[in-house]
DNA sequence: CAAAAAAGTAAACGATCGTTTACTTAAGTA
DNA sequence: TACTTAAGTAAACGATCGTTTACTTTTTTG
């Protein structure tokens, strides 16, 4: 059964994700699904390797997630000419999207809190980390909107970028989810009034 | 040894905000500390012990620190009067040292560490995050504006305080440290400058 | 300086870890 | 339906875990 790979990664990914990789056993992710942990011995070589297929499968969800967007891909140097398209609005609709990814999708929200977990174990760990939520997405934005050829594009991009941050942990302890969203909206929409009015003032 | 204990402590806490507590063992802090690991258990009765001692450790150093601030303490409802004396300017002042001892303090920065990898192991541990890093911080930054009769206080709140909230991560993965603390100022001071000027606005 | 207290060592404990083995059961196929 | 393959079980493996024990060394103190 292919679909039983596929439980017993998304299984562990949950457990990976609420106690840390170290922390949870193999008889504990066999467990949460109910066989020995002999059985998860026919779908995958050892625990690193369920470990590295998580880390696999979210490096192709986010190249398929990057494809399907408005903005640009890659760096800055190779595509400048790209990164003056996208509007503020485009962008504004991204970080939504980007959000909602990282705090709601069934695959990205768990890894999110495991690499959360996992970011100072090791230069690679901190790396990732780094890549899909802190200095990646900062320098990302920091790259548009320099393009459009704003001043300070750095602040201007921690301030854009980070309260979407921060709410990635309001999220995690809020009771109420909905209330974190309407928030992230809120921070999202002032955020392009603001972005517009400053746009007009240097044009 | 008085100093012997509180070498450990400082230690086992450098090994746990780099491994997560269940990642590392007695025999590793030992290691570390150049003794064998019964030597550990003559100054604390138990791994868990160590532990919740660095807790205890943290919870008396908030409370020094919190008194050694112009910043009113405890919570708005029962001393609204002194919130409407905070100025902007030590508000601000107060975020900077804010940021520099998370980041920078010997106990602070690895205990930051150590909280974020063990916030989702459990309830206290989700609610101590909370408490210090993420929800806590944000609530009483906007307390500080809604007793100042801002409006929106709890968005600018995350304005605000998501940019620090944000640098944390980023220092820690930077490889110029410097670089960031001047970040961390730069978004601090233009802060400012647009608090003062929507509270002239609004006046 | 001798006695007492504190700190450290080496070895062993039962428990649990990730992994392997030998065997049984279920599913797919010619 | 026979046969092959895949999936799962139970038990055991050596390694490592946190902790305890019995003993030795160091430090403090009257």
């Amino acid at each position: 059964m292919r679909d039983r790979k596929e439980k017993i990664l998304l299984t562990a990914l949950r457990l990976f994700a609420a106690e840390g990789y170290e922390a949870v056993s193999v008889g504990e992710i066999a467990g949460a699904l109910g066989v020995t942990k002999g059985a998860l011995y026919r779908h995958y070589r050892s625990k690193r390797d369920i470990f590295e297929s998580i880390l696999r499968r979210m490096e192709r969800r986010d190249a398929e997630q990057a494809a399907g967007h408005a903005l640009p891909e890659g760096t800055a140097a190779e595509m400048g000419e790209r990164y003056r398209e996208a509007s503020l609005g485009d962008m504004v609709g991204f970080a939504r999207a980007m959000f909602r990814y990282w705090t709601q999708d069934e695959f990205a929200a768990p890894f999110r809190r495991m690499l959360t977990l996992e970011q100072y174990r090791s230069a690679e760990m901190s790396a990732l980390y780094q890549q899909y939520l802190a200095a990646g997405p900062l320098g990302y934005m920091s790259d548009l909107f320099a393009a459009r050829g704003m001043a300070a594009p750095r602040r201007k991009a921690a301030e854009f970028y980070a309260p979407l941050f921060l709410l990635f942990s309001v999220y995690d302890g809020a009771e109420d989810k909905e209330d974190v969203l309407a928030l992230a909206d809120e921070l999202l929409s002032h955020a392009l009034l603001r972005l517009e009015a400053e746009g007009k003032e240097k044009t």
